[in-house]
DNA sequence: GCTAATGTCTCTAGCAACTATAGCTTCAAG
DNA sequence: CTTGAAGCTATAGTTGCTAGAGACATTAGC
Protein backbone atom coordinates (compact mmCIF):
# COMPACT_ATOMS: atom_id res chain seq x y z
CA UNK A 1 0.00 0.00 0.00
CA UNK A 2 0.94 3.40 -1.00
CA UNK A 3 0.95 6.59 0.78
CA UNK A 4 -0.49 9.81 -1.00
CA UNK A 5 3.24 10.88 -1.11
CA UNK A 6 4.80 7.95 -2.72
CA UNK A 7 1.74 7.37 -5.44
CA UNK A 8 2.19 10.84 -6.34
CA UNK A 9 6.44 10.06 -6.83
CA UNK A 10 5.81 6.70 -8.82
CA UNK A 11 2.80 8.06 -10.98
CA UNK A 12 4.99 11.74 -11.40
CA UNK A 13 2.12 13.67 -10.13
CA UNK A 14 1.99 16.22 -7.06
CA UNK A 15 0.21 15.64 -3.98
CA UNK A 16 -2.52 18.00 -3.78
CA UNK A 17 -3.24 16.97 -7.92
CA UNK A 18 -4.05 13.89 -6.69
CA UNK A 19 -6.15 14.95 -4.27
CA UNK A 20 -7.52 17.63 -6.66
CA UNK A 21 -8.38 14.61 -9.17
CA UNK A 22 -10.71 12.72 -6.14
CA UNK A 23 -12.55 15.72 -5.13
CA UNK A 24 -13.78 15.81 -9.13
CA UNK A 25 -14.52 12.38 -9.23
CA UNK A 26 -11.61 11.27 -11.85
CA UNK A 27 -9.65 8.94 -8.43
CA UNK A 28 -11.84 6.96 -6.76
CA UNK A 29 -12.31 7.54 -2.98
CA UNK A 30 -9.29 6.29 -1.62
CA UNK A 31 -9.17 4.21 1.96
CA UNK A 32 -7.73 5.35 4.27
CA UNK A 33 -5.48 4.20 7.11
CA UNK A 34 -6.21 3.87 10.81
CA UNK A 35 -4.53 7.43 11.29
CA UNK A 36 -7.34 8.90 7.99
CA UNK A 37 -4.48 8.76 5.37
CA UNK A 38 -5.42 7.68 2.17
CA UNK A 39 -3.97 4.61 1.05
CA UNK A 40 -3.32 3.12 -2.25
CA UNK A 41 -2.95 0.58 -4.51
CA UNK A 42 -1.40 -0.62 -7.85
CA UNK A 43 -5.16 -0.67 -9.33
CA UNK A 44 -4.96 3.56 -8.29
CA UNK A 45 -1.38 3.62 -9.38
CA UNK A 46 -2.47 2.28 -13.05
CA UNK A 47 -5.30 4.84 -13.60
CA UNK A 48 -2.91 7.71 -12.11
CA UNK A 49 -0.47 6.91 -14.70
CA UNK A 50 -2.79 6.63 -17.69
CA UNK A 51 -4.27 10.27 -15.95
CA UNK A 52 -0.81 11.58 -16.30
CA UNK A 53 0.00 10.10 -19.36
CA UNK A 54 -3.07 11.35 -21.00
CA UNK A 55 -3.00 14.74 -19.62
CA UNK A 56 0.71 14.56 -21.20
CA UNK A 57 -0.92 14.39 -24.39
CA UNK A 58 -2.92 17.35 -24.22
CA UNK A 59 -6.15 15.10 -23.52
CA UNK A 60 -8.57 17.72 -21.21
CA UNK A 61 -9.75 16.38 -17.73
CA UNK A 62 -13.27 15.45 -19.44
CA UNK A 63 -11.94 13.39 -22.51
CA UNK A 64 -9.78 11.41 -19.64
CA UNK A 65 -12.89 10.87 -17.77
CA UNK A 66 -14.98 9.18 -20.49
CA UNK A 67 -11.67 7.37 -21.90
CA UNK A 68 -11.68 6.01 -18.15
CA UNK A 69 -15.38 5.00 -18.20
CA UNK A 70 -14.80 3.61 -21.73
CA UNK A 71 -11.68 1.35 -20.04
CA UNK A 72 -13.90 0.33 -17.20
CA UNK A 73 -16.11 -1.35 -19.94
CA UNK A 74 -13.42 -3.24 -22.02
CA UNK A 75 -16.53 -5.18 -23.52
CA UNK A 76 -17.60 -2.23 -25.28
CA UNK A 77 -16.52 -1.63 -29.22
CA UNK A 78 -13.58 0.93 -28.88
CA UNK A 79 -14.94 3.48 -31.70
CA UNK A 80 -15.71 6.10 -29.23
CA UNK A 81 -12.27 5.67 -27.84
CA UNK A 82 -10.80 5.99 -31.03
CA UNK A 83 -13.00 9.15 -31.84
CA UNK A 84 -11.75 10.96 -28.80
CA UNK A 85 -8.37 10.01 -29.67
CA UNK A 86 -8.84 11.42 -33.39
CA UNK A 87 -10.60 14.87 -31.78
CA UNK A 88 -7.66 15.52 -30.19
CA UNK A 89 -5.10 14.48 -32.95
CA UNK A 90 -7.17 16.78 -35.06
CA UNK A 91 -6.80 19.60 -32.25
CA UNK A 92 -3.16 19.08 -32.09
CA UNK A 93 -2.58 19.65 -36.00
CA UNK A 94 -4.89 22.76 -35.84
CA UNK A 95 -2.38 24.11 -32.73
CA UNK A 96 0.88 23.09 -34.57
CA UNK A 97 -0.55 24.59 -37.81
CA UNK A 98 -1.27 27.98 -35.74
CA UNK A 99 2.13 27.73 -33.87
CA UNK A 100 3.99 27.38 -36.85
CA UNK A 101 2.48 30.78 -38.26
CA UNK A 102 3.44 32.27 -35.17
CA UNK A 103 6.98 31.33 -35.33
CA UNK A 104 7.37 32.51 -38.43
CA UNK A 105 5.58 36.29 -38.04
CA UNK A 106 7.65 36.50 -34.08
CA UNK A 107 11.14 35.41 -36.40
CA UNK A 108 10.23 38.24 -38.61
CA UNK A 109 9.45 40.51 -35.68
CA UNK A 110 13.24 39.82 -34.39
CA UNK A 111 14.89 39.77 -37.15
CA UNK A 112 13.87 42.98 -38.08
CA UNK A 113 14.67 44.92 -34.24
CA UNK A 114 17.29 47.51 -35.89
CA UNK A 115 18.53 47.59 -31.97
CA UNK A 116 18.01 50.81 -31.90
CA UNK A 117 15.48 52.86 -30.31
CA UNK A 118 11.87 52.12 -29.43
CA UNK A 119 10.60 54.76 -31.78
CA UNK A 120 12.20 52.53 -35.14
CA UNK A 121 11.61 48.80 -33.27
CA UNK A 122 9.68 46.82 -35.82
CA UNK A 123 8.45 44.50 -33.01
CA UNK A 124 6.53 47.40 -31.27
CA UNK A 125 5.44 48.80 -35.02
CA UNK A 126 4.77 45.18 -35.95
CA UNK A 127 2.54 44.52 -33.03
CA UNK A 128 0.41 47.73 -33.71
CA UNK A 129 0.11 47.07 -37.02
CA UNK A 130 -1.88 44.24 -38.11
CA UNK A 131 -0.99 44.84 -41.92
CA UNK A 132 2.79 44.64 -41.38
CA UNK A 133 2.03 40.78 -41.28
CA UNK A 134 3.18 38.68 -43.78
CA UNK A 135 0.66 38.97 -46.82
CA UNK A 136 -0.99 35.77 -46.70
CA UNK A 137 -1.62 35.18 -42.73
CA UNK A 138 -4.41 36.03 -41.38
CA UNK A 139 -4.64 35.57 -37.79
CA UNK A 140 -6.92 33.21 -36.84
CA UNK A 141 -9.67 33.80 -34.22
CA UNK A 142 -7.78 33.92 -30.94
CA UNK A 143 -7.74 29.80 -29.61
CA UNK A 144 -4.23 28.18 -28.82
CA UNK A 145 -3.95 26.09 -25.78
CA UNK A 146 -5.32 22.87 -24.68
CA UNK B 1 -16.19 58.71 -31.17
CA UNK B 2 -16.84 54.69 -30.89
CA UNK B 3 -19.10 52.92 -28.47
CA UNK B 4 -17.61 49.86 -26.80
CA UNK B 5 -19.43 47.35 -29.21
CA UNK B 6 -18.35 49.47 -32.36
CA UNK B 7 -14.89 49.43 -30.50
CA UNK B 8 -15.03 45.91 -30.18
CA UNK B 9 -16.04 45.02 -33.66
CA UNK B 10 -13.37 47.04 -35.25
CA UNK B 11 -10.78 45.42 -33.26
CA UNK B 12 -12.15 41.85 -32.97
CA UNK B 13 -12.56 41.81 -29.23
CA UNK B 14 -15.39 41.19 -27.65
CA UNK B 15 -17.18 43.50 -25.18
CA UNK B 16 -16.37 42.22 -22.12
CA UNK B 17 -12.94 41.68 -22.90
CA UNK B 18 -12.75 45.16 -23.03
CA UNK B 19 -13.97 45.76 -19.61
CA UNK B 20 -12.09 43.34 -18.67
CA UNK B 21 -8.84 45.17 -19.71
CA UNK B 22 -10.05 48.46 -18.32
CA UNK B 23 -10.41 46.63 -15.05
CA UNK B 24 -6.77 45.43 -14.67
CA UNK B 25 -5.52 48.60 -16.61
CA UNK B 26 -4.40 47.14 -20.18
CA UNK B 27 -6.28 49.96 -21.48
CA UNK B 28 -7.24 53.63 -19.36
CA UNK B 29 -9.89 54.04 -18.07
CA UNK B 30 -12.08 55.68 -21.37
CA UNK B 31 -14.46 59.01 -21.22
CA UNK B 32 -18.13 58.50 -21.03
CA UNK B 33 -21.33 60.17 -22.96
CA UNK B 34 -23.68 61.77 -21.06
CA UNK B 35 -25.15 58.35 -20.21
CA UNK B 36 -22.59 57.14 -18.50
CA UNK B 37 -21.76 54.65 -21.72
CA UNK B 38 -17.69 54.39 -22.67
CA UNK B 39 -16.48 55.77 -25.67
CA UNK B 40 -13.48 55.24 -27.39
CA UNK B 41 -11.29 57.49 -29.69
CA UNK B 42 -8.48 56.44 -32.42
CA UNK B 43 -5.62 56.37 -30.29
CA UNK B 44 -7.93 53.79 -28.15
CA UNK B 45 -8.42 51.51 -31.40
CA UNK B 46 -4.63 51.13 -31.98
CA UNK B 47 -4.06 50.54 -28.33
CA UNK B 48 -6.29 47.57 -27.88
CA UNK B 49 -5.98 46.22 -31.79
CA UNK B 50 -2.18 46.14 -30.48
CA UNK B 51 -2.92 44.00 -27.19
CA UNK B 52 -5.32 41.97 -29.68
CA UNK B 53 -2.59 41.09 -31.88
CA UNK B 54 0.20 40.16 -29.39
CA UNK B 55 -2.46 37.63 -27.65
CA UNK B 56 -2.85 36.28 -31.27
CA UNK B 57 0.99 36.00 -31.13
CA UNK B 58 0.55 34.03 -27.48
CA UNK B 59 1.88 36.56 -25.85
CA UNK B 60 0.67 36.99 -21.79
CA UNK B 61 -1.04 40.08 -20.62
CA UNK B 62 1.80 40.45 -18.97
CA UNK B 63 4.20 40.82 -21.89
CA UNK B 64 1.66 42.87 -23.08
CA UNK B 65 1.36 45.27 -20.24
CA UNK B 66 5.30 45.47 -20.73
CA UNK B 67 5.13 46.28 -24.67
CA UNK B 68 2.78 49.10 -23.95
CA UNK B 69 4.60 50.47 -21.60
CA UNK B 70 7.56 50.65 -24.12
CA UNK B 71 5.70 52.05 -26.63
CA UNK B 72 5.02 54.40 -24.11
CA UNK B 73 8.19 55.27 -23.92
CA UNK B 74 9.28 55.48 -27.61
CA UNK B 75 13.04 57.37 -26.72
CA UNK B 76 14.24 54.51 -24.94
CA UNK B 77 16.46 51.55 -26.48
CA UNK B 78 14.65 48.50 -27.94
CA UNK B 79 16.32 46.07 -26.36
CA UNK B 80 13.63 45.56 -23.70
CA UNK B 81 11.30 44.78 -26.76
CA UNK B 82 13.15 42.41 -28.51
CA UNK B 83 13.66 40.64 -25.34
CA UNK B 84 10.04 39.98 -24.85
CA UNK B 85 10.10 39.25 -28.53
CA UNK B 86 13.06 36.64 -27.93
CA UNK B 87 11.75 34.73 -25.55
CA UNK B 88 8.06 34.64 -26.58
CA UNK B 89 9.66 32.87 -29.98
CA UNK B 90 11.57 30.68 -27.77
CA UNK B 91 8.50 29.30 -25.79
CA UNK B 92 6.54 29.17 -29.51
CA UNK B 93 9.62 27.06 -30.43
CA UNK B 94 9.55 24.91 -27.32
CA UNK B 95 5.46 24.58 -27.39
CA UNK B 96 6.09 23.23 -31.04
CA UNK B 97 8.79 20.58 -30.36
CA UNK B 98 6.16 19.40 -27.77
CA UNK B 99 3.51 19.61 -29.78
CA UNK B 100 5.22 17.86 -33.09
CA UNK B 101 5.79 14.82 -30.30
CA UNK B 102 2.70 15.00 -29.28
CA UNK B 103 1.08 14.60 -32.47
CA UNK B 104 3.71 11.40 -33.73
CA UNK B 105 2.34 9.82 -30.53
CA UNK B 106 -1.15 10.12 -31.08
CA UNK B 107 -0.59 9.07 -35.03
CA UNK B 108 0.43 5.99 -33.78
CA UNK B 109 -2.47 5.34 -31.34
CA UNK B 110 -4.67 6.21 -33.64
CA UNK B 111 -3.47 3.81 -36.72
CA UNK B 112 -3.23 0.79 -33.70
CA UNK B 113 -6.62 0.95 -32.95
CA UNK B 114 -8.13 -2.08 -33.63
CA UNK B 115 -12.09 -1.52 -34.37
CA UNK B 116 -12.64 -4.08 -31.94
CA UNK B 117 -13.39 -3.92 -28.56
CA UNK B 118 -12.42 -1.17 -25.39
CA UNK B 119 -10.14 -4.31 -24.36
CA UNK B 120 -8.08 -4.80 -27.37
CA UNK B 121 -8.09 -0.84 -28.08
CA UNK B 122 -4.87 0.36 -28.43
CA UNK B 123 -5.57 3.80 -27.89
CA UNK B 124 -6.15 3.22 -24.32
CA UNK B 125 -3.29 0.38 -23.86
CA UNK B 126 -0.88 2.84 -25.01
CA UNK B 127 -2.47 5.61 -22.18
CA UNK B 128 -2.40 3.17 -19.61
CA UNK B 129 1.40 1.97 -20.22
CA UNK B 130 3.92 4.31 -20.76
CA UNK B 131 6.23 2.35 -21.94
CA UNK B 132 4.10 1.45 -25.15
CA UNK B 133 5.14 5.11 -26.49
CA UNK B 134 8.03 5.07 -29.76
CA UNK B 135 11.19 3.82 -27.70
CA UNK B 136 13.37 7.25 -27.71
CA UNK B 137 10.42 10.16 -26.76
CA UNK B 138 9.54 10.27 -22.94
CA UNK B 139 7.09 13.17 -22.25
CA UNK B 140 8.67 16.07 -20.90
CA UNK B 141 7.31 17.69 -17.86
CA UNK B 142 3.92 18.30 -18.71
CA UNK B 143 3.83 22.06 -19.45
CA UNK B 144 2.26 23.01 -22.83
CA UNK B 145 -0.04 26.34 -23.30
CA UNK B 146 0.70 29.91 -23.15
C1' DG C 1 10.30 6.31 25.17
C1' DC C 2 10.94 10.94 23.35
C1' DT C 3 11.51 14.41 20.27
C1' DA C 4 11.99 16.51 15.90
C1' DA C 5 11.24 16.37 11.22
C1' DT C 6 8.64 15.23 7.73
C1' DG C 7 4.18 13.83 5.75
C1' DT C 8 -0.67 14.14 5.58
C1' DC C 9 -5.22 16.05 6.67
C1' DT C 10 -9.09 19.66 5.58
C1' DC C 11 -10.38 23.97 4.00
C1' DT C 12 -10.03 28.12 1.64
C1' DA C 13 -8.27 31.18 -1.70
C1' DG C 14 -5.61 32.24 -5.77
C1' DC C 15 -3.67 31.98 -10.76
C1' DA C 16 -4.61 33.31 -16.16
C1' DA C 17 -7.68 35.18 -19.20
C1' DC C 18 -11.50 35.45 -19.86
C1' DT C 19 -17.03 34.20 -20.16
C1' DA C 20 -21.64 34.24 -18.40
C1' DT C 21 -25.42 35.78 -15.70
C1' DA C 22 -28.75 39.06 -13.48
C1' DG C 23 -30.98 43.13 -13.20
C1' DC C 24 -30.76 47.46 -14.35
C1' DT C 25 -30.36 52.04 -17.70
C1' DT C 26 -29.67 54.26 -22.13
C1' DC C 27 -29.98 54.80 -26.91
C1' DA C 28 -31.57 54.56 -31.88
C1' DA C 29 -35.11 53.23 -35.15
C1' DG C 30 -39.69 53.03 -36.66
C1' DC D 1 -43.41 56.92 -28.07
C1' DT D 2 -42.40 52.59 -27.72
C1' DT D 3 -39.73 48.69 -28.34
C1' DG D 4 -35.60 46.15 -28.77
C1' DA D 5 -30.77 46.27 -28.96
C1' DA D 6 -26.83 47.74 -26.64
C1' DG D 7 -24.78 49.46 -22.53
C1' DC D 8 -24.00 49.57 -17.35
C1' DT D 9 -22.35 47.23 -12.69
C1' DA D 10 -21.40 43.44 -9.96
C1' DT D 11 -20.82 38.80 -9.10
C1' DA D 12 -19.79 34.10 -10.08
C1' DG D 13 -18.10 30.43 -13.10
C1' DT D 14 -14.57 28.20 -16.21
C1' DT D 15 -9.98 24.80 -16.46
C1' DG D 16 -6.45 22.57 -14.12
C1' DC D 17 -4.28 23.05 -10.94
C1' DT D 18 -1.15 25.52 -6.88
C1' DA D 19 -0.39 27.70 -2.39
C1' DG D 20 -1.34 28.63 2.26
C1' DA D 21 -2.99 27.91 7.20
C1' DG D 22 -3.33 25.20 11.10
C1' DA D 23 -4.00 20.57 12.95
C1' DC D 24 -2.97 15.55 13.20
C1' DA D 25 0.06 11.16 11.84
C1' DT D 26 4.11 8.83 11.07
C1' DT D 27 8.89 7.86 11.15
C1' DA D 28 14.00 8.36 12.27
C1' DG D 29 17.37 9.11 15.35
C1' DC D 30 18.90 9.19 20.01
Amino acid sequence: MLTIGKLGAQAGVKVPTIRYYEQIGLLPEAGRSAGNQRLYGRKALERLAFIRHARDLGFTLEAIRDLLSLSDNPEQPCVAADAIARAQLAEVERRLARLTALKAELERMVVQCAGGKIADCRVIEVLGDHSLCSTDHRHPESEDSP
